[in-house]
DNA sequence: ATTTCATGTGAGAAAACCTTACATATGTTT
DNA sequence: AAACATATGTAAGGTTTTCTCACATGAAAT
């Protein structure tokens, strides 16, 4: 999934685009930005260029905003869920260098670790929206 | 493939990021669309936009450029292009239209069909090479 | 009653893009 | 050879988009 990750954070988009893509006012994404929650990049002359999981991201925090979310929350929000992507790569890598395990104790494995992770959000593990806009 | 069609002719792209993209120069884009080899949307302040068509189609552009052919040339191997893509669909809608033909009576059909688009430009039919930026 | 939070709004500057016009190298026609 | 056509470079002057900074505001928290 190399590649794919690459492309997906390909900057792209001027915030006017970024702006019709997530019904977001110039305003609110620099504000977000501000606060930590996005790290677009820049042209040479100082233009934020936004990728696909930046918009994702806008896209989820728009989410968590209207659901009462402060800044403080949609934070942790996303730390946490760094952490489960980890810990879950971690599960993976040990699933390929000991083979030896058995399918059925694999499957316990994995299934406790993500039941750990139910416990915190476990609607922001979707794929975000912008499957909307591209293929 | 309705949706995939509208998400590929979203306009999204500024010309900046498609010069990057394409590494074409804004004038010989500018120069392409003169000819009418493409037709990127514009923004209300008469900014163009291109979609992930427009920027296969710059590609392929390209790549017949580097081959010695001319904007005439261009565009017709554009026009006939169309018109092969207009002829599979027609194949395609007789396809569905009349059931009754035998898979083996269909795959004639379609053969001839292709065989008869080869005299123009097999290698032009090839899916534009934006898979490179997008999943 | 204050303070904080999330967003709106305006000003002034800079970047990016627009069209138009002229220049130029290369290839083609007369 | 001279004139022409094609594809692209470059420059000027204007408009749009985006930038940061500052102040305003309504709603929620303290």
């Amino acid at each position: 999934m190399g590649a794919n990750e690459i492309r997906r954070s390909m900057p792209l988009f001027p915030i006017g685009i970024v702006m019709q893509l997530t019904e977001l006012t110039a305003r609110q994404i620099r504000y977000y930005e501000e606060h930590q929650l996005i790290s677009p990049a820049r042209t040479d002359g100082n233009r934020r260029l936004f990728c696909l999981n930046d918009i994702d991201r806008l896209l989820e925090i728009k989410d968590l905003i209207e659901r009462g979310i402060n800044m403080a929350g949609i934070k942790e929000v996303f730390s946490v869920k760094e952490k489960l992507v980890m810990s879950e790569e971690i599960v993976k890598e040990a699933e390929i260098a000991r083979r030896d395990l058995t399918d059925d104790e694999l499957r316990k494995l994995l299934r406790s670790e993500l039941s750990h992770a139910g416990r915190f959000n476990r609607s922001s593990l979707r794929q975000g929206d912008m499957s909307r806009f591209f293929q």
